[in-house]
RNA sequence: GUCCCUUUCGUCUAGAGGCCUAGGACAUCUCCCUUUCACGGAGAAGACACGAGUUCGAAUCUCGUAAGGGACGCCA
């Protein structure tokens, strides 16, 4: 590994993210996605979108339209691939989708064959399980040997003639020896050629299996980088074998360490939210999940913990790309979050909050300036677009529910007396916000008449107008709240401690 | 079972033979700010998986062991 990689400037650069459309888009391909597109904005090339939909028990449009809608949320556009509304391919090396492409891996396939490289193999399931079993007790690598290997061409076609379904197996070569991977982010990794058995390069079905697509394609878009999980480690001894039968040349190679849940575990579904979509539903930022995930595996040269996505571009290289698993840490993610949150322009933090207040169905001044004033009294407590429910929720008109430690302060001996006053001087008082005056010298007033002063003052205020002891100073959030919902809200906080707490 | 990958504070990481008494960030704890909470500021605690070797010197190189992960599919 060099110190600071720069890619082999021949070579125009291309990179793609190539999903299966099996479901939401999780953080890891989040993140292999990001790391792509970074790569693509960092040295000027092109990021591409492919869709290895051929395992078509298990892909669906839903689920390449969610994903689509997620890499848009997470705003990493892609130059060619399907159009992101219409899902239209465009660019010049399409088909994108791996289903479209039937007739070529077929051609390709049939051009191995010719080359003698590969062959037709009538095996049924039953004849592979029966012979992987034998393999096992044996305690031989669980390859399969097909009778059908040393078939002459003829032979095959004959029965193939016949209706009898066929995969396609590649040969690999007899004589043993290591195929060298030289690999971004782990290094030089060796594969002994004998790892693998003839595997199989199309379906009986006639659909291509993932090595297949994936040599065929990588080299027909001419894809310069591929950086991808670490699972397809040991896949790529296969698609080497592909190369070099087809003698084309390899596309450089980085394999992305895998992502764990807190039990060390490879993330998925049973450690609660996994996929981007649950993210931004629960509130985080597009801003907040990339650098996030960015930090996931990779490092700021300068050690920055915050970045922009501007910042991520300038600062992405593979030579810092760590080759171990990383945990993924909801509490360091809630942090970046808050971070980006407090960073943001009023104007448009109001605009992210939006569709959740609309949600819980609250409604706010429109003018500019009481947004501001609201959001420079709360955001500093908000670590999520979701928290901003609860946190505004005492600025709108409803009714607050009193927690517990509200009923405590509610029930020291002067508290009825300062409430009651509160409530009959805000009532009087004509105009319908409060100013930060007018509230000091209504405490004022009180603090005199009541003879209380300190927590025993303002808790009870504080109780009276947002159901708990805690929160933004009294003095902003005052002057954000109508009056009508001020005096409504020390009714509420009187007549239950009329009644027994 | 075979092959491949990985292993630095609880977590994310810096580190490419002497700069390491191992640095930063999140989380934790303490203090300051504050008539509450949060924000902010200062500080504390906390790690080189283990064992051999190479070397004057090893977190860094080599080999073993252990643990975790991956591949060995007509899944991707």
């Amino acid at each position: 590994m060099s110190q600071s990689y720069v890619p082999n400037k021949s070579v125009p650069v291309r990179v793609r993210f190539a999903p299966s459309p099996t479901g939401y888009l999780h953080v890891g391909g989040a993140r292999t996605a990001l790391y792509n597109y970074l790569f693509a904005r960092r040295w000027g090339g092109k990021f591409i979108l492919r869709i290895e939909d051929t395992d078509e028990a298990r892909s669906t449009i839903e689920s390449l339209k969610m994903q689509i809608e997620d890499l848009k949320w997470l705003g990493l556009d892609w130059d060619e691939g399907p159009h992101p509304q219409t899902l239209i391919d465009k660019g010049h090396f399409g088909p994108y989708r791996q289903s479209q492409r039937r007739i070529i891996y077929k051609e390709w396939a049939e051009k191995i064959i010719a080359k003698g490289l590969a062959y037709y193999c009538f095996m049924t399931d039953e004849e592979i399980s029966q012979q992987r079993q034998q393999a096992e007790a044996q305690g031989k690598p669980p390859q399969v040997n097909s009778p059908y290997r040393h078939w002459t061409l003829d032979q095959a076609q004959e029965k193939l003639a016949q209706g009898t379904p066929a995969t396609v197996r590649f040969k690999v070569m007899g004589e043993k020896r290591d195929y060298v991977l030289n690999d971004l982010v782990r290094g030089e990794v060796r594969f002994p050629s004998d790892m693998v058995g003839d595997f199989v390069l199309m379906r009986s079905s006639g659909m291509p299996v993932f090595n297949f697509c994936c040599a065929i394609d990588d080299h027909l878009m001419q894809i310069s980088h591929v950086l991808r999980a670490e699972e397809h480690l040991s896949n790529t001894l296969r698609q080497m074998m592909i190369f070099e039968a087809l003698g084309w040349k390899l596309p450089e190679y980085g394999h992305l360490s895998i992502i764990l849940g807190p039990d060390k575990q490879k993330l998925s579904k049973r450690h609660g939210a996994t996929s981007c979509n649950d993210y931004r539903e629960n509130g985080f930022l597009q801003e907040a999940m990339n650098n996030f995930i960015a930090l996931l595996g990779w490092s700021s040269p300068q050690a920055q913990e915050i970045l922009s996505r501007e910042e991520l571009i300038e600062q992405f290289s593979p030579d810092r790309l760590h080759a171990a698993a990383a945990v993924f840490d909801e509490q360091k993610l809630h942090w970046v979050n808050a971070t980006h949150l407090r960073n943001l322009p009023h104007e448009e933090l109001w605009q992210r909050l939006l569709p959740f207040f609309n949600q819980a169905q609250l409604e706010f001044p429109t003018d500019m300036d009481w947004q501001d004033r609201a959001l420079s009294a709360l955001k500093t407590s908000m670590m999520t677009l979701k928290d901003g429910v609860e946190l505004f929720k005492p600025l709108a008109k409803t009714t607050l529910p009193f927690t517990l430690p509200a009923k405590d302060t509610m029930s020291w001996e002067s508290s009825p007396k300062v409430v009651a006053k509160w409530r009959e001087l805000i009532a009087a008082h004509p105009q319908r916000y409060l100013t930060e005056d007018d509230f000091h010298q209504i405490q004022e007033i009180i603090k005199k008449e009541c003879a209380v002063k300190g927590k025993f003052l303002f808790m009870p205020i504080r109780v009276a107008i947002i159901g708990k002891p805690e929160g933004a100073e009294l003095k902003v959030l005052i002057p954000l709240i109508d009056k009508e919902v001020l005096v409504e809200r020390a009714d509420m906080a009187l007549s239950l401690m009329d009644s027994p707490l």
